[in-house]
RNA sequence: GCCGGGAUGGCGGAACUGGUAGACGCGCCAGACUCAAAAUCUGGUGAUGGUGACAUCGUGAGAGUUCGAUUCUCUCUCCCGGCACCA
């Protein structure tokens, strides 16, 4: 038996155990109740950061728990191995994007396995593989033949110099990050998913997710953003141009609107220019701006009068037509009817350019400040200056001005989605290969089923000015799989989300070649529990969740959403910024392993701050989660190494310290309990198990009894610090006596009557003040409870000469009694 | 700008459903052990006043509801995440 915890030793021979014994190699067992736990898997980036830890704790804390409740636990690893980091790397250390990727995923699975996590290693996924990618350029297919793909052109950031699309992120201030050059707004033809077919199911479907974050559903919520409006058509002055189409969601404000305004990149602002060259001008200016809806709501506000005239369908008032660069093209249909006095940005516009400001509600109460001098009113009120639509509420001035609009056959009710159709091309090397051919005659054309994959060449020079394969032909030229001419194939490829939105899927059957899912998907489906960061609220989840429901739909799975119970862990901040390599500001994880061990590691991260909650990273407390191990190694070594002929043997009642010491252990259990079964919340379940041993600690063991209640608090205090520090307590178990591992022992039992007590204590109150605490049997009723807190001295200094209002009890907490002073 | 979240001792955090603010840990102070140091152990530790019992103040700022507010409502400040091509 080792006197000193070792944790190198202890850990790499807890290991061994597991790998030996294939622990945990998930089997599907219909007999057994599943749990599939998974952590957003890792862009293999080169090395783990304390974010990756904190994320991959949670999750292999909670599936240890679960297999301790007697669940066949599934827990997964892989890598989402395609992006935009690979191929600055490539540039960078003149490496082909495949190797520096390949080489990050050997290291990086190292350190997951040092850090002891309980992974099925046989099932890992790497998404930049073809046996991966085959099945989602074939689910692709499956989607286009279904009508859920098409073409459109979609704006991109373009970099003039370079002759490259830049992600938003390369942009920085307006310019290429590598050329400096001012990036432009460019139109280039996409693959779309329709994933608006879905909206209105991706938004009644949260209400299903009931073990969901609400931050978490409010967000997609907000994101899918259905609104009712209308459409309304405004007529122009100009015999060439057509109507101009207008949503709103507000209707009822159409008697304020003194002037339209179209986005840069509206059909008619570009007609206008046509003829125009200030308007040329303008719009040119406007395209220096980068794609990105945060950098057009907040960029100053500019517009340009193009001389062009509307009519107000609804009082034929004659309104002018402007070009605004904060109008969205990609929302509504591009052109806004401008209402300055009850929309703010409106109202900024109008301020800017001098134009008239015309209020039409007024407020519904008295106490909104309705001031349409100095602001807009935006809140929905009253309808004035609205002829006969005057003294209408909102709900009616909605519907009867839209009726209106109908009659004429000017307008009509329309439910309109903030959420658009997902783009997925990316013009980039390192991503799947779109599975399209173009042939001159024929069109565009899928590669059939039996040619895919369409593999992505990893051996390529890689030099940062546009993607390789556009310059290989060997991957490009192929022949029309119809009418078998010569053809080219797309050289775009896939956005990294779609790998990361079926992921959770495969990893049931990651060696299925046949086809996408086989039974064991649904064996495994849905996860029970995922786990990441908070960064993902919207996007990724969003796109997991159509993919799932779109997969059910072609009968690949049964259930009709992927993740049933969700958690979203916070950042880790370090000097209140998000750890990240471009700030500099990183931990390595993997230097406090070597120094403290992997358990250290894992008991910190976890105790430092509740799961959801941003992680504001400190060096100091990694040797308090230390201390609390060697403290624990040697207190359960000194216990083993008490001789038994030392204790007295007790035939002797049980004691009330005895009683006290069991029932403080009890208390303990069931707290931890709750905390990591039904909170999640790790840090108060380790300070609860802190608080057991500095009790076992203190407790003076000096009969066999008293031996017995300690053998038992230190077997419980090992099971349930198991899942978070699974290598010491395995260690420590063995060397309690057990011959069977800690991690086939059942989850430790609360003994409800051991929680029985005897006394309470309650805190009394003067008017909400604290001023005595009495110790009072359990069984009190509330007249005796009264009188207790009446006689304690302090209580009566507090209400002598003042008069008795009234008592309020909290049962077995509190008692607040309640005087006022005799005037 | 819009959507979502956060702010509690010197620091990380606790207080779960409106009921003792500061659990647990770090740090710091004092003591024990030691020739000495480290490690370890014991005690103390929100602020102010008081020998003490105790009292007053105190959860980003300001108001409100309540017997009672860190918790609920309103207004504001600052910080963090997302905003569709970072993943």
């Amino acid at each position: 038996m080792e006197s000193q915890y070792n944790p190198k030793k202890v850990e790499e021979q807890a290991q061994q155990y597991w790998q030996l014994h294939k622990t945990f190699q998930a089997v599907e067992d219909p007999l057994k109740e599943k749990f599939y736990c998974l952590s957003m898997f890792p862009y293999p980036s080169g090395t783990l950061h304390v974010g990756h830890v904190r994320n991959y704790t949670i999750g292999d804390v909670i599936s240890r728990y679960q297999r301790m409740q007697g669940k066949n636990v599934l827990q997964p690893i892989g890598w989402d191995a395609f992006g935009l980091p690979a191929e600055n790397a490539a540039i960078k250390h003149e490496v082909p994007p495949a190797d520096w990727t390949y080489q990050n995923i050997a290291h990086m699975s190292q350190q997951f396995k040092r850090l002891g996590f309980g992974y099925d290693w046989n099932r890992e996924i790497t998404t930049c593989k073809p046996d991966y990618y085959h099945w989602e350029q074939w689910f692709f297919i499956q989607l286009y033949e279904k009508g859920l793909v098409y073409r459109k052109n979609a704006t991109v950031n373009w970099d003039p110099v370079d002759q490259t699309v830049l992600a938003n992120e390369q942009v920085i201030d307006g310019r290429g990050w590598r050329s400096h050059a001012k990036v432009e707004r460019r139109e280039i033809p996409q693959w779309f998913l329709k994933i608006t077919a879905y909206a209105e199911e991706l938004l009644q479907d949260l209400d299903k997710l009931s073990e969901w974050p609400l931050q978490v559903k409010t967000m997609q919520k907000n994101w899918i953003g259905k609104a009712e409006g209308a459409l309304i058509q405004f007529k122009t002055t100009a015999e060439t141009t057509e109507n101009i189409e207008i949503f709103t969601t507000r209707p009822d404000t159409l008697f304020g609107v003194t002037y339209l305004a179209l986005a840069p990149e509206h059909p008619v602002s570009l007609k206008l220019a046509e003829k125009n060259v200030l308007i040329a001008n303008f719009l040119s200016e406007c395209r220096n701006v980068k794609v990105a809806e945060a950098e057009l709501a907040t960029i100053e506000k500019r517009g340009l009068d193009t001389g062009l005239k509307a009519i107000n369908p609804i009082n034929q008032q004659e309104i002018p037509v402007w070009i605004a660069n904060y109008v969205l093209m990609d929302y509504g249909s591009g052109a806004i009817m401008a209402v300055p006095a009850h929309d703010h940005r409106d109202f900024e516009f109008a301020n800017i350019y001098h134009l008239p400001i015309r209020q039409v509600i007024k407020p519904a109460n008295a106490n909104s400040d309705c001031h349409v001098e100095t602001s807009a009113f935006t809140e929905k009120g009253i309808l004035i200056n609205s002829e006969k639509f005057n003294e209408l509420t909102y709900d009616e001035a909605f519907k009867a001005i839209v009726q209106y609009l109908t009659e004429k056959n000017v307008g009509k009710r329309q439910v309109h989605w903030r959420l658009r159709d997902w783009g997925v091309s990316r013009q980039r090397y390192w991503g799947a290969p779109i599975p399209m051919i173009y042939c001159e005659s024929c069109g565009t054309v899928p590669v059939p089923f039996h040619e895919l994959p369409v593999v992505l060449p990893e051996k390529v020079a890689f030099d940062g000015v546009g993607s390789p394969l556009k310059k290989m032909s060997e991957f490009y030229k192929t022949t029309c799989p119809k009418c078998g001419q010569a053809a080219e194939r797309e050289t775009d490829t896939f956005d990294t989300f779609m790998e990361s939105s079926w992921y959770y899927a495969r990893f049931a059957c990651p060696n299925q070649s046949e086809k996408m899912f086989d039974k064991r998907t649904n064996y495994w489906t849905p996860v029970d529990q995922y786990i990441g960061g908070i960064e993902h609220a919207i996007l990724h989840l969003l796109y997991s969740r159509f993919f799932h429901k779109a997969m059910r739909d072609l009968g690949l799975v049964q259930s009709d959403e992927p993740f049933t119970r969700l958690l979203t862990q916070g950042m880790v901040l370090k000097d209140g910024a998000k750890m990240s390599k471009s700030l500099g500001n990183t931990v390595d994880p993997q230097s406090l392993v070597e120094q403290y061990g992997a358990d250290t590691v894992r008991l910190f991260l976890m105790f430092a701050s509740p799961p959801e909650q941003s992680l504001e990273w400190s060096d100091a407390g990694v040797e308090g989660a230390f201390r609390f191990l060697k403290r624990l190694w040697q207190i359960v070594v000194q216990h083993v190494g008490q001789s038994q002929t030392e204790l007295n043997s007790s035939g002797s009642p049980i004691t009330a310290i005895q009683k006290e010491f069991r029932r403080f252990c009890h208390e303990i259990i069931r707290k931890v309990t709750d905390d990591i079964g039904r909170r999640h919340i790790f840090n108060t379940a380790i300070a609860a198990m802190m608080e057991l041993l500095n009790t076992i600690q203190a407790y003076h063991c000096e009969t066999k009894r008293d031996h017995m209640l300690v053998k038992e608090a230190l077997e419980a205090l090992l099971l349930m610090l198991s899942p978070i520090t699974p290598h010491i307590t395995h260690a420590l178990w063995r060397i309690l006596g057990h011959e069977d591992a800690i991690i086939n022992q059942p989850w430790p039992k609360v003994d409800l009557e051991a929680l029985q007590r005897e006394t309470l204590d309650v805190v009394v109150q003067v008017n909400g003040k604290v001023r005595a605490q009495i110790t009072v049997a359990a069984k009190i009723d509330n007249k005796t409870l009264e009188k207790a807190a009446l006689e304690h001295e302090n209580v009566k200094r507090h209400i002598t000469g003042k008069e008795l209002q009234k008592v309020i009890i909290v049962p077995n907490k509190l008692i607040n009694i309640v005087v006022k002073e005799n005037v």
